[in-house]
DNA sequence: GCCGTTTTCGGCCCGACTGTTTTCAGTCG
């Protein structure tokens, strides 16, 4: 299940300064130790807390702090003692507390806590008592039957803590949302088979549309409970069934993956649709909105006392609350909320608005499909353009065009046109934005194209300084488009390279550039925070598959989940327009008279 | 650790399942 061959894994940058998902990480390591050592949960809390808000902010923390306007304990959840930690990373690179909390704790130390079954109560006794410091000791004191001895423990825990040390190192992965998918398809075929089920929904982040899953959730109605996990159970890649009560069942796939089944009530399903699609920050901003009005919230239904107030459907929930029905996708705490105070909810972009692909590759550089073949496929799918984008010479590894090959392959495109009706083929690039700055083709060579996405491919260790010039500056360039998968991150396997978004946003803005939100399922480059970010700075965002073949051109659901989780309308993606709409948006602030610029203004 | 028009102290979302227990704690989602 890949999706095309990438370059080796590359390690961090060495860091100047600590980046949001830095310092959000420093947070959640403390709240792990801090429940290894058995603190207030509600403090704990706080620091997962603080983790996913710093993760989530639409600015650096260097920005917000460099600002004497704003202030971090503005920020819901972020208190003076969160503020200050923050202000200390984002200085210093850590935090004395932190780095106490490390003497003590280790990372082997916290490894156990990713064993399934062990949570901090038992890790710390298992760390107290037999002192142990690693999943190694760990199993050494399985084997030697000493966990069976202590108080709570007994014969099977010990044998659940030996299996389960062997997921630890496999199980804490969680795999590309398009992998899920083959999963969720191949569930449903199968419980099609089961006759007692009424309804049958796949909720948690899945549902959600997130980058990764973790494990699928399957939410069904029957009167029939056991009937139902009977069928479930008789799925083949099953490995082994970890839990199954009267409503729950939990198996465990080949592949590590766990998938739980839950049945419901007819009557309950929107509650427990709700509950289970999460998010769980979600979640408990709902309960506690209840609980304002005297209600209780379970996966059951709306309570007032013991009576049933609401749970058939998702909407009956939420109307409850004076909420309107959210999209799955941003069901995060980030913004929803927000947005149903202020009126009703912007519509998100979908997948029928989508009218061109403006990133593709062909057997020229390294696709695996012609062109031909790739303008076919496209105009099969119902895209009105795509833009042919092969790489350019510098990428020797992919067969990379210079001047010369382009040109004939923009002439060879330009024949195409003339033949086919329904679709317009797009003479594009994908350009490098060199080691030592500039771009891999002469400007001459660019102004001949319709499209060029400016992409880094090279340096990606350089210093943040280097790599943020090196962007800035490419989307300088009159001719250039786009700026491609503009972190260069591959889910799981590579870090984002160390540049500053906020001056790329700044840039984009300043040069009337676009920013790709890049479809494939293993890069999703723009991410759904960068999208929030970018949409409130007004720059237009590209969803393109950057498709090596032409199976690869339906990687645009993909790129749809991502873009929708950022809170992107059909107006905020550009290539939602025609290719003569998106013209005119392209370049405007620059090109554009000066004369025309004040009517425009005048007019909005 | 955060938060507050009942509160600056005392709350902080809720339930299923398992194993080790004889009524419940720990884990998980």
């Amino acid at each position: 299940m890949g999706f095309g061959s990438y370059a080796p894994v590359a390690g961090w940058a060495k860091l100047s300064r600590m980046n949001n998902a830095e310092i959000a990480h420093i947070f959640d390591e403390i709240a792990d130790m801090l429940e290894f050592e058995g603190a207030n949960p509600f403090r704990v809390r706080a620091y997962r807390n603080a983790a996913r808000i710093v993760r989530d902010l639409s600015d650096s923390v260097e920005t917000i702090l460099a600002d004497p306007n704003r202030d971090l304990t503005d920020i819901e959840g972020i208190g003076e003692d969160l503020a200050g930690k923050i202000a200390t990373i984002a200085s210093t690179g850590t935090l004395p507390m932190y780095e106490e909390l490390r003497a003590k704790f280790p990372p082997e130390v916290l490894a156990l806590l990713r064993v399934p079954g062990l949570g901090p109560k038992k890790a710390a006794a298992l760390y107290k008592k037999l002192h142990i410091r690693s999943l190694d000791d760990l199993r050494e004191a399985c084997l030697k039957h000493k966990v069976r001895e202590l108080p709570g423990f007994g014969a099977k825990t010990e044998e659940a803590i030996l299996e389960g040390i062997a997921f630890a190192g496999t199980t804490e992965k969680r795999i590309y949302w398009a992998d899920a998918d083959l999963y969720v398809q191949a569930l449903r075929e199968h419980m099609r088979t089961c006759r007692e089920i009424e309804k049958l929904e796949f909720a948690g982040s899945y549902r959600r549309g997130r980058e990764t899953v973790g494990d699928l959730d399957i939410l069904v109605v029957s009167s029939k409970p056991a009937k139902v996990m009977d069928c479930f159970g008789q799925f083949e890649d099953i490995y082994e069934t970890i839990a199954r009560g009267s409503t729950k069942m939990s198996v465990r796939l080949r592949s590590g993956f766990q998938v739980d089944l839950r049945v419901v009530p007819r009557e309950s399903f929107g509650a427990a649709l709700v509950y289970f699609t999460g998010s769980k920050q979600h979640n408990i901003i709902l309960r506690g909105m209840a609980k304002e009005r005297g209600l209780k919230i379970n996966e059951y239904g709306v309570f007032r006392g013991e009576k049933f107030i609401a749970g058939k459907t998702e909407e009956d929930v939420y109307a409850v609350l004076d909420l309107p029905w959210f999209p799955p996708e941003i069901r995060e705490a980030r913004f929803e909320f927000d947005w149903a105070a202020a009126g009703p909810l912007p519509k998100l972009v979908e997948l029928s608005d989508l009218r061109g692909d403006l990133h593709a590759h062909t057997t020229e550089s390294d696709g695996k499909a012609t062109l031909e073949e790739m303008v076919d496929a496209a105009k099969k799918r119902g895209l009105k353009y795509i833009a042919i984008t092969d790489h350019s010479r510098r990428v020797t590894m992919a067969n990379g065009l210079g001047p010369e090959r382009l040109r004939k392959q923009w002439r060879a495109i330009d024949r195409l046109n003339e033949r086919l009706r329904g679709i317009t083929i797009l003479k594009g690039v994908e350009v490098d934005i060199l080691e030592r700055g500039g771009l891999d083709l002469p400007d001459s060579v660019l102004a001949e194209a319709d499209w060029v996405v400016a992409s880094l491919h090279y340096g990606q260790n350089q210093s943040r300084e280097r790599i943020t010039r090196r962007i800035v500056e490419a989307l300088e360039n009159p001719y250039v488009s786009v700026l491609g998968h503009p972190t260069g991150r591959l889910i799981n396997r590579r870090k984002p390279y160390d540049v500053d978004l906020d001056q790329v946003f700044a840039a984009a803005k300043r040069y009337g550039k676009m920013l790709e939100l890049n479809a494939n399922p293993a890069r999703l480059d723009l991410d759904d925070v960068a999208c929030i970010s970018a949409r409130q700075h007004g720059i237009p965002i590209v969803i393109s598959t950057d498709a090596h073949s032409t199976e690869g051109l339906g990687a645009l659901r993909y790129g749809i989940l991502q873009a929708r989780r950022g809170g992107l309308t059909k107006h905020d993606v550009a290539n939602t327009r025609t290719w003569n709409q998106l013209q005119k948006l392209l370049g405007r602030a620059e090109k554009m008279p000066k004369k025309t610029k004040k009517k425009e203004a005048r007019h909005h």
